[in-house]
DNA sequence: GCCAACGTTGGC
DNA sequence: GCCAACGTTGGC
């Protein structure tokens, strides 16, 4: 099992958007990043992720979901009217995937990024590399305990 | 709204 | 294949 870090833009779909979909259950779509996309491509059904919170007054880890559904063709890609919309991904050969995933709890509190940068423990975290713009990424076990062990905290 | 950092595009 | 221009991400 692997273990996983997901960004999204709460106004746009937040851990609550995942907890009240049916079944507690959504597609990652609008990934239009090769590297993220490629690390979705690595994921399987019972990996594990931190679902993330960007671009807000206070960015940071609020949840935990599992991934249930390997990488699939991403629609929205398909359809002119998606804000994601990309002509060069075709249903004949698609660009972009996308995984589905399931909530499975929020953290007893927030883990706010300037919280993840104060621990040399996490101090190599693809997350806190310089410049990283990434969407999509993956978390090593030792980085996924000490978070949850943050938690407590 | 600013800006650093990075990815993508396209001319050559 | 290089690289300048441009667009995007995302923290602040």
């Amino acid at each position: 099992m692997k273990y996983w870090l997901m960004k999204s833009e709460p106004d746009a779909f937040s851990i609550d958007d995942l907890k009240n979909s049916p079944g507690g259950t959504a597609p990652w779509d609008g990934v239009r990043n090769y590297q993220a996309r490629n690390f979705m491509r690595e994921m399987s059904p019972g990996d594990l992720a931190f679902f993330y919170h960007s671009s807000c007054a206070q960015p940071g880890i609020v949840g935990i979901m599992e991934i249930i559904r390997r990488t699939y063709p991403d629609a929205t890609a398909f359809n002119p009217a998606d804000e994601h919309y990309d002509p060069k991904s075709r249903p004949d050969n698609p660009r972009w995937y996308m995984v589905d995933v399931r909530y499975k709890r929020a953290l007893k509190r927030l883990i706010t990024l300037s919280e993840l940068k104060q621990h040399p423990e996490l101090a190599s975290m693809q997350l806190l590399r310089r410049g990283n713009r990434l969407s999509v990424m993956p978390v090593n076990m030792a980085e996924w305990r000490y978070i949850l062990d943050l938690e407590r905290a």
